[in-house]
DNA sequence: GCAACCACTTAGGACCCGGTAA
DNA sequence: TTACCGGGTCCTAAGTGGTTGC
């Protein structure tokens, strides 16, 4: 991991603990979900919808065929998912002290026998992966030809069931460096990781770390702010709390009511009744922040080889922090930097805007860490650990309560690349790639129910419909001092409009506080049952009052195992990568076929609601583009001209300065039309990408929805380079998906 | 049945840095 | 050489959903 050059200004030794579009958006659900005749249908809603693929081998699709059967014959008894019992092995953290031992108690064992085994692991992963790259030896065009004929991709295609092979031997003997030289097994990772990492279940047996880093202490700079136009005298603790402030001036916080509010509450109660400082409105921190733009600049200015050798000590001091042993393997740790003070950055419209955040000690900090490993030694001298644990049921390494609700914490993980993270991905898409065989007959279902004559059926069915249809997000209940969003089953009647015949407008804050827009045509009695379920309510009642979240993933675990609301999100999203990927790639060179992935991920960020906001100087981008385009075409119409001419005998026109331009050839002249034709088309068109993508975030369903194996057996398939889609993070974070087959269909 | 608690995933924005056009 | 831009990295907020205890 490259360290943060970052550098956080704003340190403080502080202790009191409170002082602490309407778019058309894709709609990725067929209509036809709706015709179903469900005569006859069973309404045991314990029982589990057998996947249809069980039921019927050679059937293909979600099709109306068999929506048309009655639902008795479509429905089979499944055995339910075994209860957890709570026994020795609770996932919870407990409340007693069984597992807990305090620092001072705990004797420190030798590093020396887990390290050794963690070296030898080590070696022996990589033998594997070099002997694994010494089998690639076959072309992939004659891998495709050859796994072609073994093992046609149609039935890849039609075959619901198909267990996908991930790495399977005979794949990777026939896999070779493509000729590009990039060959994907190059970023695949040799784990051994325990066949599941389900709840109730043990994550680790061994786990070495050392601890976490915390940001150094706050140095004063002296700078004095002013009040009342007068140099202010501050203590170092009020100091670093006005220069956090004082640093948020360009920001669109400190334009906030209730961010002031806040912040001047917080600070007030540092500065003390008899301050000199009495309201915020007469502070002026201008001389605050322009030190710190000074100290900004004097850090751009500084040689290269400063710049590096700073890098390089801080390096040298978070080494030790980066990196965990779990089971005797090295692991990245993730978030190893405990949060520096500062002032709360919530999203929206959040109640608690600019608190201030105190600083986080070890006192704070519990760590979580192998019974035979040595305790991790506190960085701050004369200072200890809240608390050390061994529990093996849980993946955090430490962790700290959020000093802006104390009801909340916050966790050290290891990366995104670890193999325990790595496991846990894998079986996320494996879930959603399951609920691909359960989604015809979920559909019948909910769809039946959409009618029920109990009102809470019918409105779970119609908050799944949502998911399903507009990947809604689940929508938990939000408490008081969080900020105003919903989810589907917190919609507010006033969120959702009915628009006759059969559409609903959708109008609300999601996720960070996020607008979702949209407009979308329904089924029609989904569209009855939306007006029914706001018929004598106030436009802040809840729109579905018999529902919430744990009622709906208690539902919807009745219908698949494991089933809930955000398995929806992941299916639909990398089931639309896959169609688009599958349907509209063609024969081509990299550059058009990495437009159809890009269009293929935008659909996908569409459907999600994956937006981020216009960059500051997007207007000016288009007009220079514009500029340049209206330049190109001028010189277009003048090469036209002067081929026109040298055609007839003629000379060519004088240039814009009057001067008189080169004899050239006709076929030279057309040649230089055919570069500018080109060059005013790819600028047209990335125009046209930018302007489509302004608001659009692509990096989130990347990283978080899309099943890297699509795109991995995509790349594969069509000779595309995954360096051009996946950078290094997700190039580490997919490593487990890498060797899957060129065939893989999500 | 429900609220509280806990553990984990998902999310957008800030900031940095290197490549490239002017 | 400088300004600009875009991608990468980091940060941490804000979700989801399981479990527990009353």
């Amino acid at each position: 991991m490259v360290p943060s050059t970052k550098s956080s200004p704003v340190k403080s030794p502080l202790s009191s603990p409170e002082a602490s579009t309407s778019s058309a958006r894709t709609s990725p659900v067929s209509n036809s979900i709706a015709s179903a005749s469900l005569e006859g249908q069973s309404e045991q809603l314990s029982e589990q919808i057998k996947p249809a693929a069980v039921e019927e081998e050679s059937k293909t699709s979600i099709d109306s065929e068999e929506d048309d059967k009655p639902l008795s014959s479509r429905l089979r008894m499944k055995p339910k998912p075994q209860k957890k019992t709570s026994s020795l092995v609770s996932g919870k953290r407990p409340l007693d002290e069984a597992n807990v031992s305090k620092q001072s108690s705990v004797k420190r064992p030798k590093v020396s026998e887990s390290s050794t085994s963690a070296k030898n692991k080590q070696v022996s992963a990589k033998k594997e992966a070099k002997e694994e790259e010494d089998d690639y030896f076959i072309t992939i065009a004659d891998r495709a030809k050859k796994v072609g004929s073994d093992n046609k991709s149609s039935v890849a295609l039609t075959k619901p069931k198909k267990v996908t092979k991930v790495g399977s031997s005979s794949i990777k003997k026939t896999i070779k460096k493509d000729k590009k030289g990039s060959n994907f097994s190059k970023y695949s990772k040799s784990t051994k990781v325990a066949p599941s990492s389900n709840d109730g279940q043990e994550k680790w047996a061994t786990l070495v770390h050392n601890g976490v880093i915390f940001p150094p202490p706050y140095k004063p700079h002296g700078v004095k702010m002013l009040y009342n136009g007068e140099p202010a005298n501050l203590t170092p603790e009020q100091e670093e709390v006005a220069t956090m402030y004082a640093l948020m001036k360009d920001t669109e916080y400190v334009q906030k009511k209730t961010f002031r509010n806040n912040f001047w509450n917080d600070w007030q109660k540092l500065l003390g009744k008899r301050h000199v400082i009495q309201k915020l409105d007469a502070c002026d921190y201008t001389p605050i922040y322009d030190w710190y733009q000074n100290e900004k600049e004097k850090k751009k200015q500084l040689s290269k080889e400063d710049k590096k050798a700073l890098q390089e000590e801080k390096l040298k001091q978070e080494e030790k922090y980066m990196w965990a042993i779990v089971d005797g393997v090295k692991e990245k740790v993730g978030n190893f930097r405990v949060e520096p003070p500062g002032l709360f950055r919530g999203r929206g419209e959040h109640p608690k805007l600019g608190k201030l955040k105190r600083r986080i000690r070890p006192s704070d900090v519990t760590i979580n860490i192998g019974k035979d490993a040595p305790i991790p030694e506190c960085p701050i001298p004369g200072e200890s650990w809240k608390e050390v644990r061994h529990d093996n049921m849980v993946t955090w390494l430490a962790f700290w309560n959020d000093p802006i609700n104390q009801k909340l914490f916050k966790y050290v993980f290891l990366s995104p690349s670890s193999s325990l993270k790595g496991q846990s991905d894998k079986e996320k898409y494996e879930k959603a790639r399951m609920l691909k065989d359960y989604i015809g007959n979920i559909r019948a279902a909910y769809t039946k129910d959409f009618t029920s004559k109990d009102g809470a059926k019918r409105q779970i069915a119609v908050a799944t419909y949502l998911i399903d249809k507009l990947a809604l997000r689940a929508g938990n209940e939000k408490e008081d001092d969080e900020a105003d969003t919903v989810g589907c089953c917190t919609l507010k009647v006033e969120n959702v409009q009915a628009i006759a015949p059969n559409s609903l407008e959708f109008n609300f804050l999601g996720k960070d506080s996020i607008r979702y827009e949209n407009t979308v045509e329904v089924e029609v009695p989904v569209y009855k049952a939306i007006i029914q379920f706001q018929a004598g309510k106030r436009g802040n009642d809840d729109l579905f009052d018999k529902l919430d979240t744990s009622k709906l993933n208690a539902h919807l675990k009745e219908l698949m195992p494991g089933l809930t609301a955000k398995v929806f999100r992941t299916y639909n999203a990398s089931i639309t990568l896959d169609n688009i990927l599958n349907k509209e790639t063609r024969e081509g060179d990299v550059s058009e076929k990495l437009v159809v992935y890009q269009h293929a991920n935008k659909e996908v960020a569409i459907i999600c609601n994956h937006q981020r906001t216009v960059s500051k100087s997007h207007d000016a981008q288009m007009s220079k583009l514009m500029e340049k385009i209206g330049g190109l075409q001028g010189t277009l119409k003048e090469l036209k001209t002067d081929l026109d001419r040298v055609r007839k005998g003629k000379p060519p026109l004088e240039d814009a300065n009057g001067k008189r331009k080169r004899n050239l050839t006709p076929e030279a002249l057309e040649k230089k039309i055919a570069n500018t034709t080109e060059k005013i088309e790819k600028m047209e068109a990335d125009m046209r990408t930018k302007e489509d993508l302004k608001t659009v975030a692509l990096g989130t369903s990347k990283t978080n929805y899309l099943d890297p194996r699509i795109t991995v057996a995509w790349c594969k398939r069509h000779e595309v380079p995954l360096e051009k889609i996946f950078n290094k993070f997700l190039l580490e974070k997919f490593a487990w998906a890498m060797d899957v087959d060129f065939d893989f269909r999500f």
